[in-house]
DNA sequence: CGGCGGTCTAACGGATAGTTATGGTCGTTT
DNA sequence: AAACGACCATAACTATCCGTTAGACCGCCG
């Protein structure tokens, strides 16, 4: 059985006119009568009585003609699925981001994405950057965003924004009212971090390094693994914090927490892709925006 | 798109093994590898990511999955359908049958034969001769079944069976005590008779007329369409009247009705079929099981 | 670094399905 | 009654599609 003698069938047993049914199909009438032919043999069933010089489809046929029919259309939905799917009118992205990205830089963007392409369903899974590595290298997720660099050549990186730490304090912090903070202070005040593993945490600590301090000098009196949590702690007092721009800007503007005088490099962020596995079109067009 | 595709992607997809899929459906590597590289190209969609050595359904071709499965279940059922009918286990006989025929001797077995292919569903009409071989000639009915002979030269006709008219009397009519009735006894007493047209009229019309008795003489007090009425007419005295002997049957070994010493010939039942439509494989078994 | 397992591609051959041409049958027309 | 036209089936040929074999390429593993 063949899509292709079903609907021949279909076409035929809807006129009872095996001419008429080969013209609508673009075929022969030869063509026609050979696939009626073919299908009954196959079946060892007679569909329609031949009757004087015309078909009519008979008793049998008339049986099978929903049957027919049904397959057709759920053929023809399987296509259009295919269709749809080629054209983003439907789909799947799976997109894995680390906390601040996906906090506070990513939403916009996929809002964005969500407008022009509605029936793709985004799932955005929230970890840190080495996680987000990992689940690209799975395929868990077809897109990867973190801050800072990734050391695995399996995967492309894209810079796609970036963004600056600041060390922030609580107004009445010993830094809060320091012209320029040097290299030696750091170590003199509890610190309240992200965990390790997290680009933030290990911002900082690059940072810092680069000045000539060994972050495990620091003093850590709190490791909290949620940008959010790191703040309230900070707020409350438990220590100097370094986080990003965008993750403080509201306690900065109300005045919960000032920005330290010292100065951390900016950030990348980057776009993770898979370099061997396939690239759908719905992650090229993400990339697209996100550029 | 084609099933066979379908069913070569569903067949991967199962596994994310193209050579074992290939196995399974008694295939080369390549041909599978083919088929789903038509499949992709055909819709412009990637379904499978080829990662390392090996392939993996991705995110657009496990959505499409379930789709493809659907169509396959579809047309098998479809396939089912055809074999059904194919082995007779579903399908429909449309039988005209005359009336005494319909009532007396068709029951039975139609019984026999809906106990033997239960799918098979009989729709049975009933009329008189002219009817049926109507029906069988227009394709209403596939078998016609009817007493006496058809003038029709497309239709096959086959004896299957036979019956004989008897002629009665109620207990007191003149006739009832007789030894024997003559030609010319038969216009005397008024009779009771089915209507014109009826297998049963034409029968009795045949036979006085074989004797030399013009039937326009018999005095007829009553024609009633049905084989029923007419014994009801006669057991109420309406007058003689001439019926098959399985139709008066019980009225006879009841004794409301005796059997008037005048013998009407045998007279055959023929099963009539269209000689150039399609006849239906249940159509066969029925006139097998007939005779 | 070479063998193995796995997929893709190219070239070829055979089956399948399409086309043209033709013949037969039935219904209609003159 | 004959001729014609409509219609389907069949035959012969052809093109297209699909499957096979053979070989290239690549990643994984010893």
């Amino acid at each position: 059985m063949t899509l292709e003698r079903l609907r021949i069938f279909v076409a035929v047993a809807e006129r009872d006119h095996v001419t008429a049914a080969a013209r609508a199909l673009n075929l022969t009438q030869s063509a026609v009568s050979n696939a009626l032919a073919a299908l009954e043999a196959e079946h060892d069933v007679r569909l329609f009585d031949r009757v004087g010089r015309g078909v009519v489809l008979n008793e049998t046929g008339r049986a099978f003609l929903p049957e027919a029919k049904a397959v057709l259309a759920r053929a023809a939905a399987a296509e259009a699925a295919l269709a749809d799917m080629s054209a983003l009118r439907r789909g799947r992205l799976a997109v894995f981001a680390s906390q601040t990205i996906a906090s506070y830089w990513l939403p916009r963007r996929l809002v964005d994405f969500h407008t022009a392409y509605p029936g793709v369903e985004l799932a955005v899974e929230i970890g840190n950057t080495r996680e987000a590595a990992q689940a690209v290298l799975s395929g868990a997720a077809e897109i990867g965003l973190v801050e800072g660099a990734v050391d695995e050549p399996a995967l492309s990186q894209v810079q796609v924004g970036s963004d600056r730490l600041a060390v922030l304090v609580t107004p009445d912090h010993p830094w809060a009212t320091r012209r320029r903070l040097e290299a030696k202070d750091l170590a003199g005040q509890p610190w309240v971090l992200r965990e390790v593993g997290s680009g933030t945490r290990s911002t900082l600590e690059a940072a810092v390094r680069d000045i000539g301090v060994d972050p495990a000098t620091l003093s850590v009196s709190m490791t909290l693994p949620s940008n959010e949590a790191v703040l309230a702690a900070a707020e409350a007092g438990a220590g100097a914090t370094a986080l990003s721009e965008s993750v403080a800007y509201a306690s900065v503007a109300a005045g919960r927490l000032v920005t330290a005088p010292f100065t951390l490099p900016e950030r990348p962020f980057r776009l993770l892709r898979h370099r061997e596995r396939y690239r759908s079109r719905a992650g090229d067009v993400f990339v697209e925006a996100m550029g």
